[in-house]
DNA sequence: ACGGAGATGTCATGAATATTTCATGTTTCC
DNA sequence: GGAAACATGAAATATTCATGACATCTCCGT
């Protein structure tokens, strides 16, 4: 098993004949938290996708057989593909081309090599165009908009830094569901990351404050030895046991 | 003290050839809590799969004879072990065809030297993410929610210490049970740790106080020169020896 | 390249809470 | 009654958590 990671953004098809960089495209998106297929060129693509229906493709630009544009062009005729968001991965000196290529509603496109934060950034940007509203969550007070990156607590708009939010997107999937540090470590910053444990701290107690700006109770309960939850107060926390 | 190897985690099996990492890593593990067995090759490992279905496999990545991804591959065309979690052991420098083998993102990799703590970490995060969701315990009036971290007797929420919490979710798991002092500090405090007996009276105490707080009947039932069980008061007490 | 703002991870410290042990009282059973 | 087993309260330790400060890093605009 593999690092679930963050909770599904979506699915992606790699379309990649060199080997290398087919699997570190796998990877680190795997490691982002998509769903990746992949496969070696665009006939297989083509069949891939007689079956499956991912929500974004990523096309290598310069491939043996059928080229990226090619590729393109021919999904946009398939009926039930017109509407596949499709990200090309090109070198620089292609660029013009490439342009030339976008013009006939292509999506959009990216040089490589690029770092996995920005090919992350714009598959978001791609999903989030093309993709059903999401829904907004809410818990108690709470209200998080994925859609806007948006949390606000009885209409308030709360500020809160990238770390904090995924901290409470995660809480407030699960409400009242109590995740240990180590839990929190892995989904939220991965499995091969280290961090100091106490860190978990940090980030809620900075959530906290966040939340809590103007006095109001405290949504995130501490479970001593165990974790943390988001929590609407009206459980008692596991409370001292000495006396 | 610091209560360290919560019993019984999972199983374990090692494979490993290097006689020293071996025995490291099987004495560490059992350490923890793991029941482990070991092997020293991939032809002994799937000899062992034959019989045993351990929860997690650890391999070394490069072994002689079957490599690690060689054994892994077999292990997934297998019908029964198909699932089976596996966690590789590798050395940093092989870091990249280690990505480049876990093509179906079905397993996970370490790079050692790792420490215990680091690769216990992992085990758990494996061994979690293959179980399936906690269920609610109950228990005549008391419910536990492993989830919360929750428990509650009649409804009302009941606040318990850590360890009081794990005393009660044995106990509740093996309902009239009647565990001995020593068996409850085993299963609670770990193996190798040396408690007063006569603490775990204490703790019963606690657990006691906090289930009856509205001055309930006692769910705790002594059993003299025996230990303890959770009892609804359905079952007479011991009775007295003339009869 | 440079500097600032925001974000992040780590640490030291004090506060809050848990754990263990011990002394002593109470019950049980012969 | 008396011994053994158990219950209880409280003190001494030990652990875990909250918090503020700070060094570093990244991102961005100049």
């Amino acid at each position: 098993m593999k690092p679930p990671a963050s909770p599904q953004k979506g699915s992606v098809l790699v379309v990649e004949d060199e080997p290398t960089l087919r699997v570190l495209l796998e990877h680190s998106l795997r490691q982002r938290g998509y769903q990746v297929s992949t496969v070696m060129d665009g006939e297989q693509a083509l069949a891939f996708l007689e079956t499956e229906r991912p929500d974004v493709a990523l096309l290598d630009w310069m491939m043996p057989g059928l080229s990226g544009l090619e590729l393109c062009r021919i999904i946009r005729q398939k009926p039930g593909l017109k509407d596949l968001p499709v990200l090309f991965l090109t070198a620089r000196t292609d660029e013009q081309d490439v342009i030339a290529g976008l013009d006939n509603g292509a999506d959009d496109y990216l040089t490589k090599p690029c770092s996995t934060d920005r090919l992350d950034a714009r598959l978001r940007a791609l999903l989030r165009r093309t993709r059903p509203v999401q829904d907004i969550v809410t818990f108690g007070p709470l209200t998080l908009e994925p859609e806007n990156h948006q949390v606000k607590r009885a209409g308030r708009p709360i500020a809160l830094g990238p770390t904090e939010y995924r901290l409470l997107e995660l809480f407030i999937h699960h409400p009242r569901k109590v995740f240990s540090r180590e839990t929190l470590l892995e989904r939220l910053w991965g499995p091969n990351v280290h961090v100091e444990i106490r860190t978990v701290d940090v980030h809620i107690r900075r959530l906290r404050k966040a939340l809590n700006e103007t006095g109001e109770a405290d949504l995130i309960r501490t479970v001593r030895a165990a974790g943390y939850a988001l929590d609407d107060g009206t459980i008692s926390q596991h409370g001292p046991s000495s006396g």
